[in-house]
DNA sequence: AAGTGGTCTAGACCACGCG
DNA sequence: GCGTGGTCTAGACCACTTA
């Protein structure tokens, strides 16, 4: 039997696939040591390793040190989602970006707000409130706070034209941050603001951005119904 | 000025982050090409390589070969999901989980199904709708279809005990799939097995999964009002 | 044409974590 | 202890893309 030599590591990695997916590895099995796989694909133990810890990091085998590594038994599936900017997501679309700001004030936020940012209570915020628009018809709503403390630039940023959304990725660096997302009932005032009856069902996008120690901002992104957040597997 | 030496690609990574962070490396600049910065670091250039990498694949830098690397000038946050198995999400809560099949059958899909998963039109798919369960309380509704020419094994399997969400896992290997997220209103029906009231905002997960050219199964999955779906980004 | 990132190699040492 | 994956090195060649 010839088998085929293996040149580089997509290769190696498709013939790792292959080999899973027809059962050859079965999920839960133990797989050949690096070393040896190398010997049988002819190729470098870095080409290996490569290939195989790409499959690692998107789920498909376990490796450990001493343990070797293993087809996962129950592959959780990693949907990475690109979150762009709203403009650019409009846009992509082949539809017309638009903006406006509804509302931009420096007040104490609820303690909600201050206790998610952990800001003192008595703290005042910046709170800008905004629609983002496609084609003229409601896309987004945008209900952001951002602490000011760690960006004071913001409180000479009127955001009448430029989207706090977009403002904040070019001016307010964070070393780290977390994502939610979640349905909710649109609210009256959120109803009335993308045109659609009280009680609709909202895609609802949940961050919140820390630079080391300190919240950056907390926003909350309100989808009229319809939208749909996709990605390939 | 006395540059420590970096000593591995984590190292090399941060210290690029520290740079684009106090914007000695502005969003849009090109920074030095490998080579330069490997000599800079005091280590090999592929050392450099695996950190600048990795930050292209977390949206970070922008790379092209001969045009070099850029800071990304509108960063996209990716988020890595993981979509686990329901049972495994309910009980990493804390919670016991429990299962309950609703209606298993072999009819002929709505075109919205036949069409989305390219099957004939008069071809009969298997329906199966399932609850799961979080202490007792409903946690979510499975609506699914499953392309049991595909998957001929299904038709032997009740689904009364084994949800065909972890069914599937372990017999029905996939090639690739894509997934959606959106928000949706809860019909009667949906309301009844979830026991809320209609209309309340529902959570949607819709999958739809491939083995080379042909659907394997396609799935929606609803969950209570207050599911929310986190990770760090 | 030339510069840049992408990758491969062969070898080495190390760190983790089973047994 | 010792086998495994994790990483680093120095060097090489290649592929892409821009100028």
């Amino acid at each position: 039997m010839n088998m085929p030599t293996f040149r580089n590591w997509r290769s190696v990695q498709e013939e790792v696939r292959r080999r899973i997916h027809s059962r050859k590895w079965a999920p839960g099995d133990l797989i050949p040591n690096e070393a040896d796989l190398a010997i049988e694909f002819g190729c470098a133990r870095s080409t290996v390793n490569r290939a195989l810890r790409s499959l690692a990091d998107s789920g498909v085998l376990d490796r450990k040190r001493k343990a070797g590594t293993r087809v996962a038994a129950e592959p959780v599936a990693k949907a990475t989602l690109d979150i762009a900017v709203i403009r650019h997501e409009v846009e992509e679309h082949g539809a017309k970006y638009g903006y406006l700001l509804i509302k931009r004030s420096q007040t104490t936020p609820p303690v909600s707000v201050s206790g998610a940012m952990k800001t003192r209570a008595s703290e005042a915020l910046l709170h800008v409130q905004a629609l983002h628009l496609s084609d003229d018809t409601p896309y987004a709503v945008e209900d952001r706070w951002i602490n000011t403390n760690v960006v004071p630039e913001a409180k000479l940023e009127s955001f009448e034209k430029l989207s706090a959304n977009e403002w904040l990725m070019k001016h307010a660096p964070y070393t780290h941050g977390d994502i939610g997302f979640s349905a909710v009932q649109a609210t009256a005032e959120h109803a009335e603001m993308l045109n659609v009856s009280q009680g609709s069902a909202l895609f609802a996008i949940d961050r919140l951005t820390w630079d080391s120690s300190a919240s950056v901002t907390m926003v909350r992104l309100l989808f009229t119904p319809g939208y749909q957040l996709r990605t390939a597997l």
